[in-house]
RNA sequence: GGGCGAUUAGCUCAGUUGGUUAGAGCGUCUCGUUCACAUCGAGAAGGUCGGGGGUUCGAGUCCCUCAUCGCCCACCA
């Protein structure tokens, strides 16, 4: 084996200059290209997809968050030796790209979608997207995202297009996909519909008309007006019924009954509330059903209403959707409007009229109301009732609207044509996975929405009426009757595509729902439609169906009908290729719990009927982060962080290491944000107020800066503040203290020998370091297994700062000084620290990288690696540990793994005595006020056992508190006046000649005294209780009779001082 | 309306199957910079574990209940 020259480390700067070395490593990385996978069947893999980040804009703190968590997974399991692979690539995210695309089209340059047309548009958005997407794979480069960037995807590339017309003509050919005609949520903004996941409900202030619908010649007896109630009165002139329940009295009592049920379960509180219900429907009862069943009667004997305004007549229908407790229990029903009325329109067969331009204004239908927005058409249409004096009152009332996420504009109900997937097979395949377990949810609790959602099997849309995405491959053709509808299918046997067209074309007969000839006329409906979708839309055939007369639907594909194909289509599916049958199913998917229905379920569908196998194994659902007033954080609020600034201020590593520790199982983050100012840096908190003002002023420079992402256009002369948090303080002065620990360990290598280590030769402070070493690893590594991100973290940070820089590096100071002890110290610093690195790479790559290059010069050969090897091979022979030359970069050298043997917990113990004297040495200094200058003598009494640990260690006291053991023994002379602390196994006798302050170290006895004296009580009360005893477990009363004991012991010590001063 | 989760120090969070005196970091206070690190070191103060009830020898932990907050799903003209 060729060994590298030992080199001198050169001056190292005290402070981690983070964006120096990180650019250095990032080098280092691209040179090397470790993070690129190929199928190797020798390895074992491991392989992960990156949720791909949506291209219409920068990441943001929570892609922070998720990344740093693939991150860490795919390094540590790297360096297990597992083949890694980290799909990288972003998302063409259809709405929302196109959305921002044309609102800068609209601002920058005056012109909507329509101005430009299609092509000119989704070019538009392909420079957006090729902007974005530089941005978005820069960002993660920048956290230290070791995705295998040569393999990068991107949802609309050829090879993600492929899987999705693949898939796309599968499930038409089965007849999965159909298409049908239902209510969509319309985004007149967009123009588009948008699906129930993409729409949000906002309580505005609205009002409830009550209006007076004219029956039409009434009967003696029967009413002059029916009235209904709405919070849309527009939508009257698309009104094709007006219902009332069938059977009010039954209605009513199912009410009672439901609401007396519910009496039986509910609190004290809702209880009184529910009984003032009953009774008020009680009271209102006879009067109510007088009314209603009448309507009723009328409802079955047929007769009409006329529909103010629009002037038509409209039948009074009896249908259950009406509920009598409601408002006058009498429901205007507009079919093609709401969903509900829609659900009453086919069971009633009523007309479905639609009064509204995509856009959003009123079309030809609404009469005299034309060409107006929605508002508008509202007020004249209210403006006009009431002139007709058809308005009976109009209450205020808060309303839920939905809006569209996308435009924040309100959703219009409207019916259109919509391609949907069948989602009962593909759903019922979903569902078993997951309760089977090939699927596995953590923290499980999530495992419940997704089985919620999926029971539903709800049919899922997947038209967008957009023009970025993929476009639906199916040409269809109208049949207006019999003839035209055979004319079409000899074209097509013409063409060669029929039923037996193979793999290229697959034809679908799409009935008209209206099945009664005359209605149909008169809506202008065909017979049928004949649908055919091809494999490839780049086939020839689609130029000869469009030479027959065949139009390509203009829809294109929703966003996650792509995404759902991700694991799979971006390792060659359909293809069997190598990648996927080598790195498919892949091991885990970490993603938020937002998704879990839209994506991580869609993605367990598709993949089971695609590939036939499950796409991962454990699907880790991370918290989401939040600001300090528990709000999730967004660009639109200003209280959005952009991780590229966290790594300008704090470096990637902190960035990463404080989102490890923020992933903990239970709950959401919340992280205080502050702004900072652009002049003179000063940095303050974030207020609900001062986070929605476009500008604020510095509370210390007092000079004024823009707050918001997207200033306005009277703020860009400012210079924008930084939204930024102190929380990455802490991890950031840890990423300084290794850098300063790694500066000390090299400074002390010169003349650094390789040699094997010999345990039993050891002293006790190096026995303990690699005893914590050991358990600290199998700690870490057992938490990563169980995705406890916060909790190894937890582990490394305390190990690296108290145990590895607070004790064993002090301790080192004095060995390192001496000739025969040095040699040996180096080899343990060198291979403690080795491990320490390696330890920490996954949650913080590159400093541990930066480190481990200059390690490799000042110690090529070391550590333990070859001890790594046989633990893993489930040996223990400690005999096997010779130093070897390390890994050219650390991404890709061996985790380590320890001998169970070297966990030695008497050490351990012993040590924890060592470091309580410590403890009580410097408290007594510090009470007593004696400067670390001042040398302190001291006396410990104890047994032998521990007498014999801490006399070799009478340096390290010397060292760490300038304190001079004097006497060490069972029978010592304490000297006088003396400190006294009685700590467990070890009384201490500090000499106070010279410096005492009897006032400050009867305070502290006193403190003590009080308690031990109070612990005793309860220890006392315990023992006195005899079911405690008898009940308790006879250990469990071991220990508090031994504490006991020993705590009134030390008492005794504690009060014969207290005396002695008195 | 249905479901999930949370409430522990001034702040942000840990707290294993119930078991001695409930922890960490930040912040605060005191003291300290030749000797890896002031992005540091030493020490201190600070908590009736949201309220109430129950089970138990014993509850931050298990059960019930109330209160507050957050999220998801379904929604009433």
């Amino acid at each position: 084996m060729e060994t590298r020259q030992t080199a001198p480390t050169p001056e190292l700067a005290n402070r981690y200059d983070f964006s120096t070395q990180e650019a250095e490593v990032l080098r280092l990385w691209d040179e090397r290209q470790d993070y690129h996978a190929e199928v190797d069947r020798t390895k074992k893999p491991y392989s992960m997809v990156i949720p791909p980040p949506n291209v219409t804009g920068a990441l943001h703190l929570g892609h922070a968050l998720n990344n740093s968590l693939q991150d860490t997974l795919i390094r540590w399991r790297r360096m297990q030796g597992y083949n890694t692979l980290w799909m990288a690539g972003t998302d063409h995210a259809g709405i929302a790209t196109q959305a921002v695309v044309e609102r800068r089209l609209k601002e920058e340059e005056g012109k909507t979608r329509h101005d430009l047309g299609r092509e000119a548009l989704v070019e538009r958005i392909w420079s957006w997207k090729d902007q974005y997407e530089r941005r978005i794979l820069g960002q993660l480069k920048s956290l230290g995202a070791s995705c295998d960037w040569p393999r990068t995807r991107f949802t609309l590339d050829p090879m993600c297009a492929r899987a999705v017309f693949a898939t796309f003509f599968d499930l038409f050919r089965q007849a999965w996909i159909y298409r049908g005609k239902k209510l969509v949520n319309w985004d007149t903004f967009l123009q588009t519909a948008v699906s129930d996941d993409e729409v949000f409900n906002e309580t505005v202030k609205g009002h409830f008309w009550h209006i007076r619908y004219p029956v039409i010649d009434p009967q003696a007896g029967e009413p002059t007006h029916v009235i209904v109630a709405t919070t849309r009165p527009e939508t009257l002139l698309g009104d094709t019924a007006v219902a009332v329940h069938p059977d009010p009295a039954k209605a009513l009592d199912k009410v009672r009954d439901e609401l007396q049920e519910k009496l039986t379960k509910a609190s004290d509180k809702e209880r009184t509330e529910i009984r003032a219900q009953i009774e008020a429907l009680a009271a209102r009862r006879t009067e109510m059903l007088a009314g209603l069943e009448l309507l009723a009667k009328m409802a079955r004997a047929g007769r009409k209403i006329l529909l103010p305004l629009a002037n038509r007549q409209i039948p009074l229908i009896a249908d259950i959707w009406a509920k009598p407790e409601l408002g006058s229990g009498c429901v205007k029903i507009t079919p093609a409007h709401d969903p509900n009325d829609y659900e009453v329109g086919r069971r009633a067969n009523l007309e479905m009229i639609n009064i509204m331009h995509p856009d959003g204004t009123m079309n030809v239908e609404a009469g005299a109301f034309a060409g107006l927005t929605i508002k508008d058409a509202r007020k004249r249409v209210v403006a006009a009732l009431e002139e007709a004096g058809l308005l009976d009152k109009v209450e205020d009332r808060e309303i839920e609207l939905p809006h569209s996420d996308r435009s924040k504009t309100p959703i219009e109900p409207l019916l259109a044509n919509q391609w949907f997937i069948k989602m009962d097979q593909l759903a019922e395949n979903a569902i078993n996975a997951v309760e089977e377990g090939r699927v596995q949810i953590h923290p499980p609790r999530y495992t419940r929405s997704y089985l919620d959602w999926l029971g539903e099997k709800r049919d899922w849309p997947v038209s967008r009426q957009l023009w970025w995405g993929h476009q639906i491959p199916v040409w269809s053709k109208p049949a207006q009757d019999r003839q035209e509808l055979k004319q079409i299918h000899d074209q097509l046997f013409e063409l060669g595509i029929d039923k037996s067209a193979g793999g290229r074309a697959a034809v679908q007969e799409e009935p008209c729902d209206e099945s009664d000839p005359a209605k149909r006329a008169h809506l202008k409906l065909p017979l049928a439609t004949v649908h055919v979708c091809l494999s490839d839309p780049a086939d020839p055939l689609s130029q000869a169906l469009e030479s027959a007369g065949f139009v390509r639907d203009p829809d294109v594909l929703d966003t996650w009908f792509s995404s759902a194909l991700w694991p799979h289509s971006t390792l060659g599916w359909p293809e069997k290729t190598p990648e996927l049958q080598y790195f498919y199913p892949t091991s885990v998917l970490v993603t938020s719990r937002d998704i879990i229905t839209l994506w991580v379920a869609r993605m367990v569908l598709t993949g089971l009927n695609n590939v036939g196998e499950i796409p991962f194994r454990d699907v880790y659902i991370h918290p989401k982060i939040l600001d300090g007033f528990g709000e999730t954080m967004s660009k639109s609020k200003g209280n959005g962080i952009d991780p590229l600034e966290i790594i300008n201020k704090f470096g990637a590593d902190a960035l990463r290491l404080s989102m490890v520790q923020m992933a903990t199982e239970t709950q959401d983050v919340r992280l205080p944000v502050q702004f900072e100012c652009p002049h003179c840096g000063h940095s303050f908190e974030q207020t609900k107020k001062n986070r929605e003002l476009p500008a604020v002023g510095c509370p210390k420079c007092g000079v004024e800066f823009s707050t918001q992402w997207a200033a306005k256009p009277e703020h860009l002369e400012l210079a924008r503040g930084a939204v930024i948090s102190e929380r990455f303080e802490v991890a950031r002065n840890f990423v300084n203290k290794l850098w300063n620990a790694a500066r000390f360990v090299l400074k002390h290598l010169e003349g650094y020998e390789p040699a094997p280590i010999q345990l039993a030769q050891l002293p006790v402070e190096d026995r303990w370091l690699l005893s914590r070493l050991a358990s600290v690893t199998t700690e870490v590594t057992q938490r990563l297994e169980q995705f406890k991100f916060a909790e190894a973290a937890r582990s490394l940070y305390q190990f690296a700062w108290d145990d590895f820089c607070s004790f064993y590096l002090e301790i080192n100071k004095d060995r390192l000084q001496d000739p025969a002890q040095r040699p040996q110290a180096q080899q343990l610093l060198a291979a403690a620290l080795d491990t320490l690195l390696r330890l920490l790479h996954p949650p913080m790559p590159f400093v541990t990288e930066s480190i481990w290059q200059l390690l490799n010069r000042a110690a090529p050969v070391r550590g333990w690696d070859q001890l790594f090897v046989a633990v893993a091979a489930g040996q223990d022979d400690f005999a096997q540990s010779v130093p070897q030359e390390s890994s050219p970069s650390l991404m890709v050298a061996r985790w380590p793994m320890l001998p169970s043997s070297w966990i030695d917990t008497a050490c351990e113990q012993q040590f924890a005595v060592f470091q309580s004297v410590l403890a009580a040495i410097r408290d007594i200094r510090n009470r007593q006020n004696i400067g670390p200058k001042e040398t302190l003598a001291f006396s410990l009494r104890c047994e032998s056992s521990i007498q014999s640990l801490l006399q070799p260690m009478a340096g390290y006291f010397r060292a760490m508190a300038n304190a001079e053991l004097r006497e060490i023994g069972t029978e010592i002379t304490p000297p006088q006046p003396n400190a006294v602390a009685s700590l467990e196994g070890v009384d201490l006798f500090v000499d106070l000649t010279g410096f005492i302050d009897v006032e400050a170290e009867k305070q502290r006895l006193r403190k003590e005294q009080e308690e031990l004296t109070k612990a005793n009580a309860g220890r006392q009360a315990k023992l006195a209780n005899e079911s405690f005893t008898q009940r308790a477990p006879a250990n469990v009363v071991e220990e508090v009779r031994q504490s006991l004991a020993q705590a009134t012991a030390r008492l005794e010590i504690i009060e014969q001082a207290l005396r002695t001063l008195s």
